[in-house]
RNA sequence: GGAGAAAUACCCAAGUGGUUGAAGGGGUCGGUCUUGAAAACCGAUAGGUGAUGCAAGUCGCGCUGGGGUUCAAAUCCCCAUUUCUCCGCCA
């Protein structure tokens, strides 16, 4: 949610950076709406406070015997008389939240505008690894090793699933441990959120209304839930309605959970496998901060983020996208990046954002400034930590051996037993 | 899934139609006492948000949320949500 007052002190500063979003809007009918809802606020407020010191008069009145019945159909004439100014400023009102809780978050002044084409590497982590033999790609060595049964995987669920089995699965694992235990580190707060969420939960998090058809909705649960798209949606709403006290920020929590998407349908040949699916492992990091310092925790964030993949081994590079590639209620995002060599292009394993106060307005999340005494929207921040189905398939591909084994990376194998290398299973 | 009960400020809690922005207690803050602290005592403090104003202030909304009854609602009615208890079912 945008602040409205940045709309009122500037529309047009706000619609040039919405453009940036590729977001063309017209804010003038909204800033008329405004403007008749302070007109009508004034008047049904002056009602009011007529109604109330006449209601308040009649106790006393009536101890002095007076006769009060006039009072009482004065009161009632002057709320007939605002009544249908009262609809109106409620109509006023609805139609002012629904627009502005439609608009996406400002991008940061720093960015370019326009989508995916003007997105920056800022920067690229190791080399390009070369084989000197005939790559194969992650299906192929995740079948031949063994690790993940994509056939199974159809059959029991359909199309864009799979099934992780033995060893695929123990790496598949090994990898949230490894991510788990990093955070743990850090100092984060491991929290395992549900994973169906209320409404309320997909509007704060900034994906409702606008992409409400964009998640999978559970039939025979009233009042309705969906299924976590990712586990910020879950984190970002844990405070949601509360004031916390200063000293509580910033607070940093992460969760591993399943990520449902409803996208797995839209398959390319580049995306088959396990790059895109209706599910997928993610463990998610969120940051509630002060609004001066989450400029920090953002580089904090895609540090974590980046080093997660750098302790692996993996090639990567690091994009700053344009505001228009930046998802709906963020400020501002950096793409992680791992590289796929069987297709020769850098596939997203985390993205990091900032979403200043956007997701805190519409939840409400705010801290109580130990200077002023007065309440502030806290900066909210998420960066995944990290999403396997890539990763995954990286490994396979970036340390696969000219045998068809692959070498399993130094910082997973306490993970994993000690196993050092995924051997092809004999047919 | 069935049956009941409850939801009041930072916490506990009183309050069943009329000066209730809401008793009382705890807490918090300040003070007295004390070498210091504790205890005791004294005092202060009641959230949030909107309009208006340079400000002090004034006014609106607020007792889980939404609707209703009434001249007037924390109090009565309806709906929803959440929590608790009992029964059923179950990993």
């Amino acid at each position: 949610m945008i602040d409205i007052n940045l709309i009122r002190e500037n529309p047009q500063k706000v619609k040039e950076a919405l453009a940036k979003k590729l977001w063309e809007t017209d804010l003038t009918e909204l800033l008329k709406w405004d403007a008749e809802r302070k007109e009508k606020l004034k008047i049904v407020e002056a009602g009011k406070a007529r109604q109330n010191t006449l209601s308040a008069s009649v106790p006393q009145a009536k101890k002095n015997g007076e006769d009060v019945t006039k009072i009482f159909a004065e009161v009632k004439k002057i709320s007939a008389e605002i009544k249908q100014t009262e609809e109106e400023l409620a109509a006023l009102e609805t139609k002012i939240h629904d627009f502005l809780a439609e608009l996406p978050n400002i991008p940061d002044d720093d960015l370019l505008g326009g989508g995916k084409e003007n997105n920056k590497v800022i920067r690229v982590i190791g080399e390009k690894p070369s084989f000197s033999f005939p790559l194969k790609d992650h299906v192929e060595l995740a079948t031949s090793l063994g690790l993940v049964d994509y056939e199974r995987g159809g059959k029991i669920a359909g199309r864009g699933s799979w099934v992780y089995t033995n060893l695929g699965a123990r790496l598949e694992w090994a990898l949230l441990n490894y991510f788990i235990a990093e955070h743990l580190a850090d100092g984060y707060e491991f929290i395992l959120p549900p994973h169906l969420l209320n409404e309320e939960s997909g509007y704060v998090a900034g994906q409702f209304p606008k992409f409400r058809e964009d998640v999978f909705w559970l039939d025979g649960l009233e009042p309705k839930r969906f299924l976590l798209p990712t586990a910020e949606t879950a984190l970002v709403n844990l405070h949601r309605n509360e004031i916390l006290s200063e000293d509580d920020l910033p607070r940093k929590y992460f969760a591993y959970t399943p990520c449902y998407r409803r996208e797995a349908g839209s398959y390319r040949t580049e995306e088959r496998g396990m790059i895109r699916g209706y599910q997928f492992d993610k463990v998610e990091m969120v940051q509630y901060t002060k609004p001066e310092e989450s400029d920090k925790a953002f580089e904090e964030l895609v540090f974590k983020a980046e080093n997660l993949v750098k302790k692996l081994g993996l090639h990567y590079q690091v994009s700053k996208l344009a505001a228009g590639d930046i998802s709906h209620a963020m400020a501002r995002t950096y793409d992680i990046e791992v590289y796929i060599p069987s297709i020769g292009i850098y596939k997203e394993v985390s993205s990091a954002s900032n979403g200043r106060d956007y997701q805190a307005r519409r939840g409400m999340v705010r801290y109580r400034d130990k200077e002023s005494g007065k309440t502030k929207f806290v900066h909210t921040l998420n960066a995944s930590g990290l999403a396997t189905s890539r990763i995954f398939p990286a490994i396979l591909e970036q340390f696969q051996q000219e045998d068809g084994s692959v070498l399993v990376p130094e910082v997973l194998q306490p993970f994993m037993g000690g196993i050092k290398v995924l051997k092809p299973i004999k047919k």
